[in-house]
DNA sequence: AAAATATATATGTATATACATTAACTGTTA
DNA sequence: TAACAGTTAATGTATATACATATATATTTT
């Protein structure tokens, strides 16, 4: 659907303000559509996007503030997002006896095994192959890099 | 600065999931600045996005239900951001005569003059015009169009 | 080594969001 | 016209987020 009906918005000043909607109308989309794919597992997008960092560098350990530096949103606060984590058994979480300021964080097998059901299904929504190529996906890429002053 | 960079992540399984992240994380960057800019004007990015809609109708009212459809955060609480606009004397709302069921809202000379004034700062944003061509803005706008199934 | 500074994480608090439910009103149908 | 269904908006509640502050530990400076 065309960005114009979704918002009801006939106009735009130029065509990179829609761009500029477009995105964040699209990434709100993304967000509720990876929001009900998870919904049935009892996990939220941030605490999905934690649990692949931790599977990235399974079976090693990873602080608090590796995870801060690889999260998708800036702001969050991982430190509540971990501990909401050990509740549900998908993270472990222990002193750095080389840094006691520091945590390791590790996920556990119940955490691989969520993240390995989820992960088919989260990316079915990012196959876009019929819909751009991968030289275009590319430019995308690179323009997405370049806003980000 | 490139995505892998910024998230620190090396590899991505293909160029389309790349940009699936890409898109999210940009929104998010997007986001904060938006609330940054916003801040001094004591409102938030959705609450920017109401009084834009309110704008783009003045001097016309317009119910509670055509601001969602407007929304680009499509769950956002209309109701209560409304209210807080209406507390700052941002809006005015009043209960519809032929449909008493409905509210009609309407922005207030307070609101224009701050939608005014915030607008140009948030146009900077989007001013991609150094960065890629309007085609080429086009294309990315037909893209995004497209993912939403 | 004591004091000051820096760093890693946690917590407090106000506000925002997701989602379900409720309340008020309108329109339809039996 | 009474009962029912549908629509519009508001509210309740649990959770999440933004941002400031606190706590614990490590490092640097004097």
């Amino acid at each position: 659907m065309k960005i114009e009906e979704a918002i009801k918005q006939k106009k735009f000043k130029t065509e990179y303000q829609k761009l500029f909607i477009n995105i964040i109308y699209t990434a709100h989309w993304i967000d509720h559509e990876t929001i009900k794919t998870l919904k049935p597992y009892g996990i939220s997008p941030q605490q999905y996007n934690v649990l692949r960092i931790l599977k990235g560098q399974y079976p090693k350990c990873i602080s608090m503030n590796q995870i801060i530096d690889r999260m998708l949103d800036i702001n969050s606060n991982a430190s509540r997002l971990v501990e909401k984590l050990k509740q549900k058994q998908l993270v472990e979480r222990e002193i750095c006896e080389n840094d006691r300021r520091q945590v390791d964080i590790k996920i556990t097998e119940n955490g691989l095994k969520l993240v390995d059901m989820v992960q088919e299904k989260i990316d079915e929504l990012n196959n876009f192959s019929k819909i751009i190529s991968t030289t275009e996906a590319e430019k995308f890429n690179q323009f997405l890099d370049k806003i980000r002053v």
